[in-house]
RNA sequence: GCCAAUGUGGCUCAGGGGUAGAGCAAUUCACUCGUAAUGAAUAGGUCGUGGGUUCGAUUCCCACCAUUGGCUCCA
């Protein structure tokens, strides 16, 4: 057998024998229990329960199976009419459905483990539980879960396991689980004083010195890509008039992850501001109703329509940096993977139907070049026509296969995923998708054709014959969020961020104070290149300079004593390493950190 | 929004019905010319917020807020 389909019929019978646990644990008539499917790193399954698992319950759970497992209850396999599956089920409402679902010419399978318990499955499965003897599990943790996934249906208790082949396997696998949530960016943020969360504004970054740097510098990079790809920078207004977001439709579809500043209907202006006047009433039915921006797109569309436009302008490029607020759920906040403040590297472009497909190329090939800076890898995502499209067929059809045509050429045929319908009703869209340190993904890039916004905001340009058209709109984000990005990055360097982009690039450590002036001179010529670099002229001993500056990551470090001041040379301190490399001319190792800069350059040289 | 867990000095965490403890960080002093944790002393907390139970609550109960892991939804 293989050991992919191995995995996936040992952890699928798994399921079952958790399932079995719980059963006998909780009481037959107490338990319902849904679907148990095998996942990445071993399996779960859906039940309601009289009472919510505990921790102690997890150790009882896992030693029931143990248990049952040790009975070596063989599995038998029995093919069933609707009917008797129907009466095998019927005090079971989940399975029940299940069953009700089927086609009607599907062959309806149950698997008996031992004679008190049966399940419905499709299988295969082991045959005898001893089969599992050295199979190593353990549950990873409880969640709640809708039924179906629909969160009207019923919550269920989802109970997840790790299951792997062996006690090896499971060990490396919490290994590394370990070692990932060192790489989280909540934990080395805050280490790294680059940024900070408080309660005083819910799930948005306070940007500390050092992590705004490097917020810029992305900024910066962004900036200088994009101008050389003919990108005009604009900034809106951040809080608009409802009467913008009645236009754009947000107001209809997105008011709920809206920040809402009600308008005032009645009173007299507060004449300060503890005692404020209790007659005034705020609703978001008047007219001086604002909402604070959650996309960029309608004022741009606003800027756009300032003046009349030409076929010859096309395509115009507004790019803008400013920050969005959406307003989340509660529990939908995570670290800056999912923020209620953030800024995107954000574009609308308005170009005429032909122009659609050199437009999106030059658009992924500014994104790849920016996740290649980055050595990062992501997962594209074709989002096609849903059920409720607006705008006409034959468009959609032919932006549908401008974008086909260039994911096959940039990606292959079959190297990234269509989701069929599952596009924005104002067009198709490419997201591109990009993993944490645990594996999770979250979207980072997107392009999306919109045939919605410019009609809303009756955008139009004069084409060649004399005659009005509509451009179609280009929403486009590379990074897309860069609190989201930012996250993602630091995990994936752990913290150990490429040159360009440290907060500081060098730090410089006089040996003792009769240094400093040596040190002082170091430090004007780097900031003179341009070179971020901090300095510790503190009376303290030299290894505790180090150790801080090592703490905080800082690229090189460099030591300077009797020797470098005399011959105007750096002694480097490499991160990552504790190797020193002694008796490099300074004008050397500026021109090096220059060039590292220039390049962008991913890897960290310790050659000067 | 739903399920569950967590919230103790700037950070990491221990404790537990009788008004709080460690390490790191901070401050002061000493040490300090060769590459990651020197020594001593000092200071810092109404134990997330608000109620309740109790003679007494940081500890028990309730509500709320925030955070984390999932579900759902999204950049």
């Amino acid at each position: 057998m293989e050991r992919e389909e191995f995995l996936s019929v040992y952890r699928h019978s798994l399921a079952h024998i958790m399932a079995k646990a719980v059963i006998e644990i909780y009481g037959k008539e107490n338990v319902q229990y849904a679907i148990g499917p095998q996942i990445a790193d071993g399996c779960y399954y859906d039940f309601t329960l009289p009472r919510p698992v505990s921790e102690d319950d997890i150790k009882v759970i896992e030693d029931k199976m143990r248990e049952i497992i040790k009975r070596r209850e063989n599995w038998t396999r029995k093919e069933v009419s609707r009917s008797e599956a129907l009466e095998i089920f019927k005090d079971q409402k989940f399975k029940t459905e299940l069953i009700n679902d089927l086609p009607e010419d599907e062959l309806i399978t149950v698997y008996y483990t031992g004679d008190d318990f049966v399940d419905l499955c499709r299988g295969p499965h082991i045959d005898n539980s001893q089969e599992l003897f050295q199979a190593a599990f353990q549950i990873k943790n409880v969640s709640g879960a809708y039924w179906r996934g629909d969160e009207k249906r019923d919550q269920l208790q989802r109970i997840y396991l790790f299951a792997f082949p062996s006690k090896d396997e499971l060990k490396a696998h919490l290994t590394w689980l370990k070692e990932a949530q060192e790489r989280d960016h909540k934990k080395i943020g805050v280490a790294l004083d680059m940024f900070m969360f408080r309660d005083t504004a819910p799930g948005m970054a306070y940007w500390l010195p050092r992590g705004w740097t490097m917020y810029s510098q992305l900024m910066k990079y962004s900036r200088e890509l994009q101008a050389k790809h003919d990108y005009n920078e604009i900034s809106a207004p951040l809080i608009n008039n409802k009467k913008l977001w009645l236009i754009s439709g947000h107001w209809a579809h997105y008011v709920n992850n809206m920040f809402i500043v009600p308008g005032k209907t009645q009173g007299t202006e507060a004449t300060d501001a503890v005692s404020s006047d209790e007659t005034a009433q705020f609703s978001i039915e008047a007219e001086d109703t604002m909402a604070a921006k959650p996309m960029n797109c309608p004022n741009a569309m606003i800027e756009y329509k300032r003046t009349m436009h030409s076929y010859k302008e096309l395509p115009i490029r507004y790019s803008e940096y400013d920050v969005l607020h959406r307003k989340e759920k509660s529990g939908q906040m995570n670290g800056l993977f999912r923020v209620q403040e953030f800024r995107q590297d954000d574009d609308h472009t308005f170009v005429s139907e032909a122009q659609i497909k050199d437009e999106i190329k030059d658009v992924i090939a500014i994104a790849d070049e920016i996740y290649k800076t980055f050595g990062l890898t992501y997962r594209a995502e074709f989002s096609t026509r849903p059920d409720d499209f607006m705008g006409d067929i034959e468009s959609w059809n032919r932006a549908e296969a401008a974008l086909k045509e260039i994911l096959d050429e940039k990606y292959g045929e079959g190297n990234y995923e269509i989701n069929e319908g599952d596009g924005a009703f104002y067009g198709p869209k490419i997201d591109l998708q990009i993993k944490d340190a645990l594996g999770r993904e979250w979207q980072c890039g997107t392009v999306q054709l919109d045939f919605q916004l410019p009609h809303n905001f009756e955008l139009t340009y004069v084409d060649q014959d004399g005659s009005q058209k509509m451009p179609i709109v280009i929403h486009r984000a590379i990074f897309g969020s860069l609190e989201r990005f930012i996250g993602i990055i630091t995990e994936h360097f752990k913290g150990a961020y490429p040159f360009w982009l440290n907060p500081f690039q060098v730090a410089v450590v006089p040996i003792r104070e009769e240094h400093n002036e040596y040190a002082k001179k170091v430090e004007m010529a780097l900031k003179e290149a341009g070179i971020r670099v901090e300095v510790d002229y503190s009376d303290i001993n030299m290894r505790d300079k180090i150790k801080r500056f090592k703490n905080m990551k800082d690229p090189y470090i460099l030591v300077l004593g009797n020797e470098e001041a005399a011959a105007e040379e750096v002694s480097v301190n490499v991160r990552g390493s504790n190797q020193q490399v002694r008796n490099v001319p300074l004008t050397k190792f500026i021109e090096k950190c220059k060039q590292l800069n220039a390049d962008r350059t991913l890897e960290l040289p310790s050659e000067f």
